[in-house]
Parts: structure tokens; sequence; C-alpha cells
DNA sequence: GCCAACGTTGGC
DNA sequence: GCCAACGTTGGC
């Protein structure tokens, strides 16, 4: 099994809209990074963890965890030309584009702030820590996320 | 295949 | 709003 860590700006897609969803299941769509999509088509199962990131608003951090309840399959939005993330270059025939579904587990009772993730020497090589990283889906080792998870317990 | 220009991401 | 970092594009 393996753990990941997802991001989205609460603007576009909150850990709140993933509550709200019927079985708090979303389509996690929109990825138009290749590196990224080789994650999504290639090595996300059924089964696998993911942390949910809040990026790019007022507290940067992770605020739940989620697990994935569908592998990798086609992005349909990529289909849809009216879509803000449409691609002709994607086919159904031939998908350029890939989504996994999520589920939410639980919300955590207060965010893991960046900041507070980079306090910690056992997370500094977790991916999301690094300078420049722009990668919007990154693996967790399996460390990394019982650490964080008692963390989250902790509060 | 190189690489400059451009666009996007995301923390601050 | 700024800016560093990096992926993508396209001319050559």
């Amino acid at each position: 099994m393996n753990y990941w860590l997802m991001k989205s700006e609460p603007d576009a897609f909150s850990i709140e809209a993933l509550a709200r969803m019927p079985r708090k299941t979303a389509h996690w769509d929109g990825v138009r990074n290749f590196q990224v999509r080789n994650m999504l088509r290639d090595q996300m199962r059924k089964g696998d963890l993911a942390f949910f990131y809040h990026s790019s608003c007022a507290v940067p951090g992770i605020v739940g965890s989620m697990k994935v309840s569908r592998a990798g399959y086609a992005d349909f939005t990529a289909f849809v030309p009216e879509n803000p993330h449409f691609d002709p270059r994607s086919r159904p025939e031939k998908p350029l584009w890939y989504m996994v579904d999520v589920t939410l587990v639980r919300r955590f009772p207060r965010p893991i702030t960046l900041t507070e993730l980079r306090r910690h020497a056992v997370l500094k090589n977790m991916l999301i820590l690094r300078r420049g990283n722009r990668l919007s889906i990154t693996p967790v080792t399996a460390k990394q996320w019982h650490f964080i998870l008692k963390l989250a317990a902790d509060t």
C-alpha cells in the first residue's frame, strides 16, 4: 500500500467540500502535469491513503486524510470543451489525462500547518517541503505518514 | 535536441 | 502583489 499527499487550493476544492459530497467521495480531476499524471495512472491503487493539503491559502497545511477509492482512469473533464481543463489532445479512445476517486477518511481536529511540518527533522525529506516543489501529488513514506497522524492525534 | 520565452504554482 | 522555481512550448 502507498501513501500520498494531494494538494488543492481550498477556493477550488476544499476538505469541507469533499465532506459534503455524496458518500464523501469525489473525482480528483484537472491534473495537467505529466509526472503527476503518471502517478495517477500507474501507481495510485484502490486502498492507498492520502493526506489532503490546502495550498495557496492563509494557512497552508494538511487538513485531513482520504483513501483512494478508485484507481486511475480517464479524466473526462479533458473531453469537455466547456471545461476549464479541456485538452483536445486527450480523446476517450486514447486518454492523455487521468484521475482517481478519493473518499474522505477524516478531517483533522486542527490543520498540521506547513510551518509545523518544517519544524520536524523526521519530515525534512518530504517532497512538499522542497524548495520549488510544484507537484500537486507527491508520495509520502510510511514513516512520514504515521508521524503526521500522530501529530494530528496528539492535538 | 537545445534553449529562451512564457505560463503556472505557491509561499510569503 | 511579488518573486523564485520549474514545466512546457516552439523556433531554430
